[in-house]
DNA sequence: GCTCCTTTTTGAAACGTTTTAATCGGACCG
DNA sequence: CGGTCCGATTAAAACGTTTCAAAAAGGAGC
């Protein structure tokens, strides 16, 4: 079976040349194709097939002065939440009849940075970002220069931009109130850096739960790890698993997922029971988090409908002249689950 | 603070008028600054952050014939075997100066066509896909008419395309071998529908060692579900967890550690105690499956690697005029963890 | 002041599409 | 039979780049 390659590849004027009709039918076959008789039509659509003709979306979209396409600017592709806010961009960009375009910042800004770039340049009808800094400056370039963008999962007031989020303070308001409500009076938070915006609301509403409870500041202990991952739960787990039983939290509440189920992990492996000796309140529900053996109670977040939020929004701004920027925050759900109940 | 959007966006042409040159100038100060003297040159730059100019990705590439950019089309984004695959590919992605278009078929045939025609038409450099169907005409049609295609984690030999696999039959091998070996006689084979190659590939790779070992056939035995998700490896453990204990097999072997995952969280929940009343093995090796509680056996696959050969292999078929297609095969490795150790 | 270089700048063409206004050939009507 | 109208088709312009041949501008040497 000899398979030969199309050398190059055959443009509207050729398509036109091999059908005998000129180059604003073939034009018209495409775009119109009521309006040339059935045909004429009939010789270009062979001549097209003949020809393995492609339309050149560099060409159409240089003509239109507009893509047919939208953008999402990952924080971390491994994260399932992410992949979630995803999947709720794809659906709407699908029902707009745009494809979507999935970058991964892997959590670096000089990464972001070439994305954004190459992006506006693209000049996508839209971004949707979460940031790694949502206080760049350059994202504001970028809205200002004309291409409309939103930021996913935190909230930036006073931009060019819409953005949308779920609200964090409450969410970890929930945690909190649902451990204290179960009997805990020793609670750690386990978190990235406070530097990463979301930690930080996290953090701001379990104190906030705390306080108003009345209890003592010092039992709700924060320990802070270098990142959202499996491994940094880990290793907050073989510090907790460290503490003497007398002083030793009876329950965490972790930034994120990843973290919970890595505690989760240790703690086990350290022959700490979960929930007796501690109980364990993670953050996004992803699909694992239920998947665990010891099922996580965690915080729900509306991914797929922050992504979906996110893309109207956008795709408003792109296209309807009296768009105003809003700030749309959702709200977040306790899922008590194995990890809490005991 | 009044933040004005810039009207439209500049053209080489208004910032040359901006800074009293001709066309050419601005064109040689983005693509040959050597050859413009020093004070042309500034005087351009100054006149293109005044405007904000940002070069227009469409007319470049219609002008070049080429666009700067790499597709990978995902048969599931949910999967994070398919975002470690995906990592590697933008590592190689990164390396070249190209920028990585994502795309989700999500196991839609519907889904993936469209994709596949919106990247045709916008004519990047190549296209990665692992298909929802290996055999499909289509890829042949888009490998004919000139794009170059390479098959993620499929071999299909006497294509018009290179693939890159990781061999299932041996991997399918090594975990029942292992099972074995830890002594067991009955054991499931826990996976999607035979008719997804993978899986059938896993499924006779622990035939062979089953029949090798001199075992009887009937004690292997075949537990299909509809998908290669948690859900569907929870079904399959109530479906064991039913088996009364003295026919119950001892071992399953899962298709992919979704499954893997679900079926360990039900076994669980049914009161299995994992190894000693079942011994997991799963496939793929993600992240999730060492974070389980019951950290799990698993086959890993070379999933960065995977990607990374991949892409070399499309550039190279994309730059290289005496580029051959080939069929690479990597080799995949068992870890063994607590879920068969015991 | 002239020629002969070199360096810098310019003008025009080309990439493949879409769109608009213009043309053509009939058919219909009076 | 001339005029009008209509549907089908065409020719030409435009989108924003890049490239290439050619022109212009300087300088050096005589």
């Amino acid at each position: 079976m000899v398979i030969e390659r199309q050398q190059l590849s055959a443009s509207v004027k050729d398509v036109a040349a091999a059908a005998g009709v000129s180059l604003g039918t073939v034009s018209n076959v495409l775009n119109r194709p009521d309006r040339v008789a059935a045909a004429t039509r009939e010789k270009v659509e062979h001549a097209m097939a003949e020809l393995g003709f492609v339309r050149n979306e560099s060409a159409r979209s240089l003509r239109a002065g507009r893509t047919r396409s939208l953008a999402y600017v990952m924080l971390d592709a491994g994260n399932p939440f992410f992949t979630d806010v995803a999947q709720g961009i794809e659906h709407a960009a699908e029902g707009a009849e745009l494809s979507l375009f999935l970058c991964n910042s892997d959590s670096r800004a000089t990464r972001e940075a070439t994305h954004l770039e190459h992006l506006e340049q693209q000049r996508v009808q839209g971004i949707l970002i979460t940031p790694v800094d949502p206080d760049s400056p350059a994202l504001d370039a970028i809205a200002r220069r004309g291409t409309p963008l939103v930021i996913v999962d935190r909230i930036r007031k006073g931009g060019a931009f819409c953005s949308v989020a779920v609200d964090d303070v409450l969410g970890g308001r929930l945690a909190v109130e649902h451990l204290i409500d179960r009997g805990h009076r020793r609670v750690a938070f386990v978190g990235g850096p406070l530097s990463i915006g979301q930690v930080a609301d996290r953090y701001e509403g379990a104190r906030l739960a705390w306080s108003t409870a009345g209890l003592p500041e010092d039992d709700l202990t924060l320990v802070a790890g270098e990142s959202l991952t499996v491994a940094s739960g880990r290793s907050a787990g073989e510090r907790l698993a460290g503490i003497p039983s007398a002083r030793r939290p009876t329950a965490a509440f972790c930034a994120n997922d990843l973290i919970a189920l890595g505690l989760l992990q240790q703690a086990t492996t350290a022959g700490l029971r979960v929930p007796e000796q501690l109980a364990i309140v993670g953050y996004d529900d992803i699909e694992f988090a239920a998947a665990a053996a010891v099922p996580l109670t965690s915080v729900r977040q509306p991914r797929q409908e922050l992504g979906r939020a996110a893309a109207d929004l956008v795709l408003d701004e792109a296209s309807n002249e009296a768009h105003h920027h809003q700030q749309v925050v959702f709200t977040p759900e306790l899922v008590a689950r194995a990890s809490t109940l005991g």
